[in-house]
DNA sequence: TCTGGGGTCCTAGGACCC
DNA sequence: TCTGGGGTCCTAGGACCC
């Protein structure tokens, strides 16, 4: 692809004041009227504020508390109805639909189209406007009343600039080759992927505009930001920018956090809010049906400061006993006698392939004890996971060398494990409530054979 | 009562392998 | 025995976005 499109096929819709506008479409009383809706607890920020809460000084991302020392009495502040705000949403993604076939749905309230893709259409200037404002009037027409900035351009960051400029309820076309002009004039912020450090970074290189960025050079910029950061930079600030619309984009990790009311210092406080977190993150992957083989549990301090720490396991699981026992040695790992703020815990390292193993252990499990399994190969080994306080054995072939019973590791879970030839037949005793995957491998690893356990991290 | 919750991407260092 | 480069995986932290 070329590094501009040569014309302005890419089209951002942003919701207006999303979340507070649903609710003053819902509920006459607040229209017209300040509306806050975000986090209304006493460590809550907001999520919108409406154009009258905007006037006070209300922002998104901005203390609920400061919020409200800034709003007359009489605004007011709501905890969000994310049901409602999907709904609308859903409305709006299905007439984005209908426009193109590669929609990227970014946020609840936000997305790109490529108006380049499916069946040919007009891109010329005049065909554009009038595309825009139908979808701006269909928009709120749909919805009940609710409306939307459109940006058309020849790309995305140029398309996202366009939505912001005539905020709101309008539409701004960006015509290839004025790129530049358009972007010269404004902060180095409003490239994406200048942030508060970034930018202030800049500052204090002197850099306050686009057009001033445009100016350092390339050796410089990667010199002080990095490779991948630095070149985007220079791009971004000619406006180059070809990054693809892409509809459906794969989940990378799930996680789940809580900031606490008041700081907790107590280890079994925070292990049981672990559990109920861990049981909430499960349910959630369960449903995508995707598996994780990392486990990252996240604190916040008192001060703010934040830690993780992850550990990987020889295979992806959903199970939360698994992510459990995993996230609790995390957790110990770390010191909370001074208080946290908040405690997270999330899976990454996804697959969904590894639910086919997940599969295998499970029938392996229902179908008999012992589990009789293939070795695939001259040498194999096969690998199964025993909950604490389980035995188990390999019952195995004439050719077949026992490693170990079980041999448990840093979490207190059991690996069984053997190698040979042929068949091999693994046998738990007591209920097994966490049935694990159960691989099988096929190596040449020397080490296998010579009686040493194998490391699965390095296996197929 | 200053600072949510859910994500993505990048970097840097160490371990390990070839 | 010593020297060494490249690639991958893992961990931890940081910036950024909505």
């Amino acid at each position: 692809m070329p590094a501009v499109r040569r014309e302005s096929s890419v089209l951002h819709v942003d919701l207006d004041a999303f979340f507070a506008a649903v609710e003053q479409r819902d509920k006459p009383s607040l229209r017209g009227k300040p509306v806050v809706v975000g986090g209304i607890g006493p460590r809550g920020v907001v999520s919108t504020a409406s154009y009258e809460a905007r006037v006070f000084g209300a922002r998104s991302a901005m203390p609920t508390s400061e919020a409200r020392r800034r709003c007359p009495s009489g605004t007011a502040f709501l905890g969000g109805r994310f049901d409602a705000y999907r709904l609308s949403s859903g409305v709006v993604m299905d007439l984005l639909r209908e426009l193109s076939p590669i929609v990227e749905q970014v946020s609840v309230d936000e997305a790109y189209v490529d108006l380049a893709a499916g069946t040919p259409r007009d891109l010329s200037p005049e065909a554009l406007r009038s595309l825009g404002q139908e979808l701006l009037h269909r928009i709120t027409a749909e919805t009940g009343g609710l409306t939307a900035s459109v940006g058309i351009a020849p790309s995305k960051m140029m398309a996202k600039i366009g939505s912001e400029l005539n905020k709101p309820a309008g539409l701004t076309l960006i015509e290839p080759g004025t790129e530049q002009e358009v972007l010269a004039p404004m902060s180095v912020r409003a490239i994406a992927g200048v942030g508060p450090a970034t930018g202030a970074r800049l500052h204090a290189f002197g850099v306050e505009t686009v057009a001033d960025l445009a100016r350092v050079s390339e050796s410089d910029l990667v010199a002080i930001f990095g490779q991948a950061h630095g070149t985007s930079l220079v791009r971004l600030a000619r406006g180059e920018d070809d990054r693809a619309v892409e509809s459906q984009r794969e989940t990378k990790s799930v996680s789940v956090e809580e900031t606490f009311e008041t700081d907790i210092a107590d280890p079994a406080v925070l292990e049981r809010e672990l559990d109920l977190m861990v049981a909430r993150l499960a349910s959630r992957i369960g449903q995508s049906a995707v598996f994780g083989r990392t486990t990252t549990v996240k604190v916040r301090q008192h001060d703010f400061s934040q830690l993780t720490r992850s550990g990987t396991l020889p295979y992806a699981t959903g199970d939360p006993a698994v992510i459990g026992r995993q996230a609790r040695r995390l957790l110990a790992g770390i010191d909370v006698t001074s208080g946290i703020r908040l405690l997270g815990v999330g899976v990454s390292g996804l697959t969904t392939h590894a639910q086919e193993e997940l599969e295998l252990g499970e029938d392996l499990f229902s179908a008999t004890t012992p589990a009789d399994l293939e070795v695939p190969d001259s040498i194999g080994a096969v690998q199964e996971e025993a909950p604490p306080r389980h035995t188990a054995e390999l019952v195995h072939g004439p050719q077949w060398r026992p490693g170990a019973d079980v041999v448990h590791d840093e979490l207190g879970a059991g690996w069984v494990w053997g190698s040979g030839l042929g068949r091999v037949t693994v046998r738990f005793e007591g209920p097994r409530t966490v049935p694990g995957p159960v691989r099988t491998f096929a190596t040449d690893d020397p080490a296998l054979s010579a009686g040493e356990p194998p490391d699965w991290r390095h296996q197929p």
